[in-house]
RNA sequence: GCCUCUGUGGCGGAACCGGUAGACGCGGCAGACUCAAAAUCUGUUGUCCGCAAGGACGUGCCCGUUCGAGUCGGGCCAGAGGCACCA
């Protein structure tokens, strides 16, 4: 500062309070971020996950739907006709369980946290297509859901089955998997049975192959998503193999006479001591109608809960049949058949063979009932004679031993000959099994989408025809004792067979919310079609081009979308496979916990907090208490962490949220929020503010010609820019918004001290800086980027501005600095031309008083040159 | 148990293909402006030795490859996440 200068008038501070709101109305009657499904524009289609109405927006929201509006933004800069759409995921629990405690209708509760949400959302002014809105609990939306499910239903992609399900004998419903919490439901707290009963499926199993291959396709998805679906999928490779049956107690129908196993390890079948049936086997529950203490054993079974841990936990339990299984290729041996507590009844057949040496959970049970544990597979380092197991399983490489004609095969080898033999003998064959099951739809729910079947005593369950179309939900319902309400309104589910015309009823089943979430984003491109979608807008918009959303989707929503298109192609109404080609997983929002008296959490905003570092003291406001400050962890509800966006967009603008949420962290990892960011980020949008203030009196005017020539100041600035511009739009193009936000901070600050220089062509160079500035800042801080544009003497929108060409010129230097190296040891570094001759640079590095001082008077043996990178003098 | 990822100043984090480690932000320190404060601006800030010039050390630990390793390879340690009696 000069210090001539008058002392300055207090000025106006940016105002985002009054600002943002009027760019958010310009922007809105200006339909701005309309997107045309007929353009000449490349599309490009950018979607966040939606939210579930709860009734309002968090920090993680905010910082959803910040990346991918600094994206859709950057896109639309970029020349693309850009999709940005928003919606409602409006269907589920949450609406019922608010009906039953305050009486409300689900209707009613869900559509106001939507309109509540959707201003909240508008306050953040992101560039969304209003006009694609829906909510999946419309009519309008359900219905085309309702014909989805038919065209699945015709196609055998939809069927009714009998399968186990979560069963929450105190709210009367079926709960799903993510629902049950160690055993007991989330919300009644009763302990989950495990039922029987006839449920709706979706086909997702005919995929699996496909839905697993075409994972290596998904190069613009994360790998811990593609591994997870992978692992999910859980394809193995085994061999299907029958041992016959014998025994006192073996039933006399033919069908029991043989067991059939799956396995992977068939090379290992000369070191089965055992089989087990799983409790649910078929012949299990054969065995036990004539045998009260295996009944009873099967009862037990069952009443350990699914929680996991239990499970791992639970101590191998098994009952011997009395029965003997014998296996082809081994003669004269027979082993005994256990029913046994580990084998799963939901994979394979149900049935194992058990090898104690080579398996873990068989070693164990081996070890409990004194049956033989004969290793057949030896580590090729031990010596097959004199080999024994270390007090467990060992299921490393090696040669087979003691398998009569697998002696000396490798497992490949061995797995493959017992393959073979066994398909010879039409005693096996080769299978490929998976961990993935069909996905069961139906919930005993009324906050869905009815299921649009009709049950006929003669005619068995029979689609809604198309004209009845769509089966809405009654409103006149009631939520005062539990259970589906649709089962009990008095006349909703009766009707009459669409077939034969006889009185018949509804299936009172809603589907999982999942199913909603399947093709939503099919729905956009289309979401007033009298299909589900409009083949054309999904051919043009689809598949979305960049999706964002949290990890916790990373299986169940991401697979059930990719069946979803797959299911959507068989029935011909639209043709992909993938529904996303790009997808980025963001990390989350978290937040210190605040623990007051009582072990009361507090919110933050509650909370006053002294001093720094070590001795950072914190004090519940309204009675001065001292609190303890406690670990930093995701915004919830339960630890009260929370910061209410609306909080901070009124009191710091939703420009300063979004910069910080995008600044202070890599967007997959979670970011602390801190008050310190924020405030650090509100002093940005100020500083910003100033210094176009500042420049806009001093630099060019807007669409001043350019100078013939510029001065080595004015250069450096237009170097810095344009490089900041090339560097900016790398990092928006690849989602590290943190990197975007480091290179803006440090262009500003080159730009502020370059304000006072003068210099031929400064003022002109300084109008182009800070254009490049405010463009760059633009999809981060939309609001306050259009009045900087209006402030530098536009009068059109910012968000209609082109992105700017870098000059590729000017991101070369002439001269460049380079580090020097003696032995690899920095020790100085060179300033020269960047087009220098290796020797005129090595010349020069050899001439440096520091390299020569650490020479220490020997001579080099080698000097590396990398030419504009690094010299390395080797003595 | 299996699979995956992550480890860099006081803190969040940068670092293209192996080439000046610590950009940028937060925090700290010092200064300017002010009667004072706020706001703002400027400088400084990895550790150690040194008045300084300068030097040594430094990206979880150990080993290796290389003129040169945060980056590549091998072996560990720690933390986070996913799956989990899946035969």
């Amino acid at each position: 500062m000069s210090s001539d200068q008058t002392p300055e008038p207090a000025r106006e501070r940016y105002n985002p309070a009054v600002r943002e709101a009027h760019w958010q109305q310009v922007w809105d009657n200006r339909s701005t971020f309309k997107a045309p499904n007929v353009d000449k524009r490349p599309k490009c289609y950018v979607l966040e996950m939606f939210p579930y109405p709860s009734g309002r927006i968090h920090m993680g929201h905010v910082r959803n739907y910040a990346m991918g509006d600094v994206f859709a933004r950057y896109k639309r800069a970029r020349g693309f006709n850009v999709l940005h759409p928003m919606g409602w995921d409006a269907f589920g629990m949450p609406a019922e369980n608010a009906a039953m405690e305050r009486k409300s209708h689900p209707a009613a509760w869900t559509y106001a946290n939507i309109a509540a949400m959707k201003k909240q959302l508008k306050s953040m002014g992101l560039s969304l297509d209003w006009s694609r809105e829906f909510a999946t609990c419309d009519v309008a939306y359900y219905h085309q859901q309702q014909k989805l499910f038919l065209a699945m239903f015709a196609k055998g992609l939809a069927y009714q089955g009998t399968g186990r399900v979560n069963w929450d004998p105190d709210d009367q419903t079926v709960l799903a998997n993510e629902q049950v919490i160690d055993g007991r439901g989330w919300r009644s707290g009763a302990i989950v049975e495990q039922r029987e009963m006839p449920s709706w499926y979706f086909r997702i199993t005919k995929y699996a192959d496909e839905l697993l291959d075409a994972l290596s396709t998904l190069d613009r998805w994360p790998e811990k998503v593609r591994l997870m679906q992978a692992n999910w999928i859980g394809r193995s490779e085994g061999l299907l193999m029958r041992y016959a049956l014998a025994g006192p107690a073996l039933p006399r129908a033919k069908r029991w006479s043989e067991l059939e196993v799956f396995t992977t390890r068939a090379d290992t079948i000369f070191g089965g001591s055992f089989c087990a049936l799983s409790p649910g086997h078929r012949l299990t529950l054969e065995l036990a109608k004539k045998n009260r203490e295996l009944q009873a054993f099967v009862e037990d079974c069952a009443r350990v809960g699914t929680a996991a841990e239990d499970l791992a936990k639970a101590e191998k339990l098994g009952f011997d049949t009395g029965l003997r299984a014998s296996h082809p290729l081994i003669p004269d041996v027979t082993i005994p058949v256990y029913v046994a507590n580990f084998v799963l009844m939901g994979y394979g057949t149900g049935a194992i063979f058990g090898c104690p040496a080579h398996d873990q959970r068989d070693y164990e049970f081996a070890t409990k009932y004194g049956l033989p544990i004969v290793p057949v597979v030896v580590p090729h380092d031990a010596d097959p004679a004199t080999y024994a197991l270390a007090g467990a399983a060992y299921d490393g490489p090696g040669r087979i031993a003691n398998s009569g004609f697998l002696d000396g095969l490798s497992i490949e080898a061995a797995k493959a000959e017992v393959a073979s033999r066994m398909e010879a003998l039409k005693k096996g064959k080769r299978r490929t099994m998976y961990r993935l099951r069909d996905w069961g739809v139906s919930r005993q729910r009324y906050w869905g989408c009815p299921i649009p079947i009709i049950h006929c005593a003669d005619c068995g369950a029979v689609a809604v025809p198309v004209d009845q179309l769509p089966v809405t939900l009654p409103n006149d319902v009631t939520f005062d004792v539990p259970g589906n309400p649709l089962v009990r309104h008095p006349t909703w589910k009766h009707c009459t067979c669409p077939k034969c015309g006889k009185p018949a009823t509804r299936e009172t089943d809603t589907m999982d919310t999942f199913v909603d979430s399947s093709w939503y984003f099919a729905r956009f491109t289309s979401n007033t079609s009298n299909d589900p979608v409009d083949a054309k807008a999904a051919k043009y918009w689809l598949p979305v081009d960049q999706y964002i959303g949290g990890i916790e989707h990373a299986i169940l929503h991401l697979l059930y979308s990719r069946f979803f298109m797959r299911a959507m192609t068989a029935t011909k109404l639209l043709k992909l496979k993938e529904p996303f080609s790009g997808l980025f997983t963001q990390g989350m929002v978290t937040h210190e916990t605040y623990k007051g008296r009582d072990s009361q959490w507090l919110l933050p905003a509650e909370v006053r907090v002294e001093g720094e570092g070590d001795h950072r003291r914190a004090f519940e406001m309204a009675t001065g208490a001292p609190i303890e400050i406690g670990p930093i962890e995701k915004m919830s509800k339960s630890k009260k962490n929370l910061v209410d966006p609306d909080d901070i967009i009124a009191s710091f603008g939703a420009d300063c949220a979004r910069w910080f949420v995008l600044s202070d962290s890599p967007p997959e990892r979670d970011v602390i929020w801190t008050e310190a960011g924020v405030a650090g980020a509100g002093r940005f949008v100020q500083r910003l503010w100033r210094l176009v203030e500042d420049i806009a009196v001093k630099a060019a005017d807007p669409g001043a010609t350019r100078p013939a020539s510029f001065g080595p100041q004015a250069t450096a600035l237009r170097r810095a820019g344009h490089k900041t511009l090339a560097k900016v739009a790398a990092s928006i193009e690849t989602l590290r918004f943190n990197v975007a936000v480091a290179h803006i901070y440090e262009f500003t600050s080159e730009l502020q001290s370059a304000v006072p220089k003068s210099e031929p062509g400064m003022e002109w160079a300084l109008r182009e800086a800070i254009e490049l500035l405010v463009h760059m800042v633009g999809p981060m801080m939309p609001h306050l980027a259009e009045d900087c544009w209006a402030r530098l003497g536009y009068n059109t929108l910012l968000a209609d501005q082109p992105w700017p060409a870098v000059e590729q010129a000017l991101l070369i230097d002439e001269t460049i600095t380079i580090a020097v190296q003696v032995n690899g040891k920095r020790r100085d570094e060179l300033t020269i031309a960047r087009d220098a001759a290796d020797a005129e640079v090595e010349a020069a590095a050899l001439g440096l008083a520091a390299v020569v001082r650490a020479m220490d008077g020997k001579p080099a043996r080698k000097v590396i040159v990398v030419p504009q990178r690094i010299v390395n003098v080797v003595v």
